[in-house]
DNA sequence: CTGTATCCTCATCGATACTG
DNA sequence: CAGTATCGATGAGGATACAG
């Protein structure tokens, strides 16, 4: 990952870091859907209408190497991969909510 | 309001809307950048460095679509266009703070 | 079930030059 | 000063097939 480092604009930069973080189209839905409770990769997947498996995997991956997420393998048959959310992750979920209610209120106003 | 139930779909959608108007990669720096006051058009461009003219007048038209600033023209020579948040660009500050100080607090932990 | 491996499209973003 | 107008690059994201 691009860990580049900041030398001077510091707040904008940050926000642009943070948004490689969680700015991807499906970061914050994953965490929406994680929020609650653990989640196997199959189970994560249906709860997200639209996302297809290489962009969760990316999207998983690249929160795991964040810290966002962590990631257990149980070595049944079939595969087990749960997914949960670490406290850092957990701290979005205020954030997110607040978002979600700011969209609530203006921007889906006129949609069904 | 009707208690409307929320299916998972228009959960994550609604996400995705809103992601679709401050989710840009300068929308958020652009409504820190107004949040103290308003501003011209090249005082912006100055507070954000990196971001180019096409970008900036590109964002603030969508931002402008969306109701988070206005764009007020003088008739002076040279001519002067400043932009404001609106009352719905406010509400976003206390989020993008939010999300700046977990930023902080994760993020950039090990950087610069 | 949980991913990889490809291939491809298209929007996003950047650089630059120009205009009212 | 505050934008437009182009052109080009790049990479995020999607579809599908396949593998362990």
């Amino acid at each position: 990952m691009p860990t580049k480092k900041i030398t001077k604009n510091t707040e904008r930069c940050a926000l642009q870091e943070i948004l490689g973080v969680i700015g991807g189209k499906w970061s914050m839905s994953i965490i929406y859907a994680l929020s609650h409770r653990t989640m196997r990769f199959s189970e994560i997947e249906r709860m997200i209408p639209g996302i297809n498996t290489r962009m969760l995997v990316k999207e998983l991956k690249n929160m795991e190497n964040n810290g966002i997420v962590t990631r257990e393998v149980f070595a049944t048959v079939p595969p087990t991969v749960e997914y949960t959310l670490t406290a850092k992750g957990k701290k979005l979920n205020p954030i997110i909510d607040e978002l979600y209610k700011w969209g609530e209120e203006y921007v889906d106003k006129s949609m069904s």
